[in-house]
RNA sequence: GCCACUGUAGCUCAGUGGUAGAGCGCACCCUUGGUAAGGGUGAGGUCGUGAGUUCAAAUCUCACCAGCGGCUCCA
């Protein structure tokens, strides 16, 4: 007889077996109401889940104990609602087939498999709504059944669905020797589907919900096998957190960087140039220039040198490293040199013929590089390295080019044409470890400057399966140690995992979000003994014979592109003094003390502030609703009252209020120090009770 | 590359077969002001591109280009 213990350690007994339910009505009917599922022994179960044996039993309910959303009973309620949209989707679509509907972290989906004749748009997304809020209405419980495996799938089997079938036959192999199913009312009588839940008790918990997309997915992931349609929606207990829900995604496109992009005139991608080719407009180059200018610094503090390579290359250059042809799909079509061209032309080639050729890569010419490993190579190459010359760190901040596909591109985070702060370190085996903590350091000290602690770290090994991969297993071996113990210093948190290395190397990722969400990786130290060995590089060691050296690639921001595009999301576009494009506007309170605000703005473009004057014949307190709009950092109102003392009057990015009055020549001094020292020193500090 | 949606003034968007609209921004005028929008006047658009249907297309159809969301990919 079950002996049931509760979180609270209490525990109850029954002489027969009871269902989650009737634990939950002996402590009190309130609670059993409130409960849409429960775990036994730590696993998520319907409500009225049997339990025979002695276990451990929470109960699920809408809110945990400290009133947060509870993550199991909104996984519980988005399943559900997964199976309400998709009876309301057959209901209005008799042919459609459904795949698989799992909830997800905000969401769900659910993929299906329409006819061709009927496939699923937008314009439907109402009358499903409507199908849905009528199965909810009806509050019909979830009703799990379960069927021996030969007799399951005898019924799937009659369903005629090939993809209900599979994932009949994928339960069997994982290990299931039986089938369930969830009917949606009663077995039999009403709406059901093969799924192992669970589920909250009837389709009446669903308090609010919204079907919100539609998307083309492949059936396993596969891009040969079935597409299919995937219908995303949300839903909540109740309709106030579904509101708050959708005003967060309101707020999070403020943040966007491609909105800020636009409003604060940060960069532009424009048609006729390209797509996913970023034009960078003065305000975005400002910022980009003080990060190159800040990481240089850094750089040589750590003994790089820096390079200039040109954007092309010979293609026998990329034969060498590997990068041509294997990779020619994602690299933009080569340059062919025209006495080639000629040639080939002369011999009746056809343009499929040339295709051919340059698939085989038997041609000659020029690639825009997908990378600057091969120019630095020839760098290092271009002498004879001795061990104590050893390590050579070549940093460039070189522009790449990738053939990345259409529907791949994304504002500034996924681009075609970016610039990597990218270097390259030939170094011995034996200066691995200290040389990838230099990188790895640089990398914090870069994070920490910006205030970014939200990232994640990915140490990439090879696939074990995989054969993609150039260089012997021993050297692979070497270097993901390298990475693992690399990574092991770094005090953060890390994950390994396979499949994610490069084709020459393992690397670690710092991977950051965006504000929907997607995880984009930025920086990136990879180990690399293979391009050496393709390169046939050398230094002469103690000995006097020579020796292989290894590569470390690095690139702690990614792209300049990708990384100030998370970084527009990161500060919501209201950036610290020492980037942002306007760092200073002068509001004078009427045209009467522009020459005043002149003289102002004179002095902080003498000491090289980005200053600007807002001399628009409008009253200041329009000038402060755009001036904050634009989230310049300090503005500084003045009128004859200033001018007669010589002073500003500071408002702060941020602040509803004024910080106060300050004569002109401290502000000027201690903004010059904010920008300086990269906001350690800050202009607000100086109006700190003691200073006034 | 795939599926859906979107493309109208510099920006944000309304307009569903019959003479192109609003707000913001811009120019000019009035106003000369003290901490998140003073008032007025005006300029500005081949409605993404190309074809088709129609007496008539921003609007309907097709193709292409681009963007957005997702899938796949990211050496």
């Amino acid at each position: 007889m079950p002996q049931i213990t509760l979180p609270d350690g209490s525990i109850k007994s029954f002489d027969h077996p009871v269902s989650a339910f009737d634990v939950a009505m002996s402590i009190g009917e309130r609670l059993a109401k409130a409960c849409v599922g429960c775990l036994i022994d730590e696993e998520l179960c319907d409500l009225n889940t049997v339990i025979e044996n002695d276990c451990t039993l929470s109960l699920v309910t809408e809110k945990t104990r400290d009133k947060q959303d509870d993550p199991n009973a909104l996984f519980l309620l988005r399943h559900s609602a997964a199976h309400v949209m998709a009876e309301a989707i057959q209901r209005i679509i008799p042919g459609a087939m459904l795949v698989y509907g799992p909830p997800l972290e905000n969401s769900f989906y659910y993929d299906i498999a329409f006819p061709e004749d009927r496939p699923l748009r937008e314009g439907d997304f109402e009358a499903i709504e409507a199908e849905m809020s009528k199965i909810i209405k009806e509050d019909r419980p979830f009703t799990r059944y379960e069927l021996e495996y030969a007799e399951g799938i005898k019924k799937v089997e009659s369903e005629g669905s090939k993809y209900k079938l599979d994932n009949a036959h994928r339960a069997h192999e994982a290990g299931s020797l039986s089938l369930t199913f969830y009917a949606t009312g009663e077995p039999g009588k009403d709406w059901e589907d093969l799924c192992r839940g669970p589920h909250v008790p009837s389709t009446g918990r669903i308090g609010a919900f919204k079907i919100m997309s539609l998307a083309s997915s492949y059936w396993h992931g596969d891009e040969n096998s079935d597409r299919l349609t995937r219908v995303y929606g949300t839903a909540f207990f109740n309709k106030k957190d579904l509101k708050a829900h959708l005003e967060r995604l309101e707020e999070a496109k403020k943040r966007d960087h491609r909105v800020l992009g636009k409003k604060l005139h940060l960069f532009h991608i424009d048609e006729t140039v390209g797509q996913g080719l970023i034009l960078w407009t003065p305000n975005g180059a400002v910022i980009r220039k003080e990060l190159q200018d800040f990481i240089s610094a850094e750089l040589t503090k750590q003994g790089y040198h820096e390079v200039f390579t040109p954007h092309i290359g010979k293609l026998d250059l990329y034969r060498t490293s590997g990068h041509f042809p294997y990779y020619a799909e994602s690299q933009f079509t080569p340059l062919i040199e025209r006495d080639f061209m000629v040639k080939l032309s002369d011999e009746g080639c056809s343009c499929s013929h040339l295709s051919n050729y340059i698939n085989k890569g038997e041609i000659d010419g020029f690639m825009l590089k997908p990378m600057n490993c091969p120019h630095h190579i020839k760098i290092y190459d271009s002498q004879p390295r001795s061990y104590k010359d050893l390590p050579v760190r070549l940093a460039e901040f070189g522009t790449v080019y990738r053939w990345e596909q259409s529907g791949e591109l994304n504002g500034m985070t996924r681009v075609r044409g970016f610039t990597q702060d990218d270097a390259h370190l030939f170094c011995t085996p034996d200066q691995i470890g200290q040389e990838m903590q230099g990188c790895l350091s640089l990398v914090k000290t870069i994070f920490n400057i910006l205030g970014m602690s939200d990232y994640r770290v990915r140490v990439g090994l090879r696939d074990p399966d995989s054969c993609k991969y150039t260089g012997e297993p021993a050297n692979w071996d070497k270097a993901e140690q390298a990475c693992r113990e690399a990574a092991q210093t770094l005090g953060v948190p890390f994950t390994e995992e396979p499949g994610e290395a490069a084709f020459y190397g393992p690397k670690i990722d710092f991977i950051v979000k965006d504000v929907i969400g997607r995880e984009w990786q930025l920086g990136t130290v990879q180990v690399d003994y293979n391009l050496p060995e393709r390169f046939d590089l050398s230094y002469i060691g103690a000995d006097n014979e020579k020796h292989r050296p290894v590569m470390i690639h690095r690139a702690p921001f990614g792209s300049m592109e990708r990384f100030i595009g998370v970084l527009i999301e990161h500060f919501a576009g209201a950036f610290p003094v020492w980037l942002a494009p306007e760092q200073v506007r002068v509001l004078p309170i009427s045209e009467k003390s522009n020459e005043y605000a002149h003289e102002v703005m004179s002095a902080l473009h003498a000491v090289g502030i980005r200053a600007t004057m807002d001399n628009h014949d409008q009253r200041v307190q329009a000038k402060i609703k755009n001036g904050s709009e634009m989230k310049i950092p300090y503005l500084l109102i003045v009128g004859p009252r200033d001018a007669q003392s010589r002073a500003v009057s500071v408002r702060a990015f941020g602040t509803e209020k004024d910080l106060g009055q300050m004569p002109l020549d401290n502000f000027v001094s201690a903004i010059r120090e904010e920008y300086r020292t990269k906001g350690r020193s800050c202009v607000r500090d100086r109006f700190t009770p003691t200073a006034v």
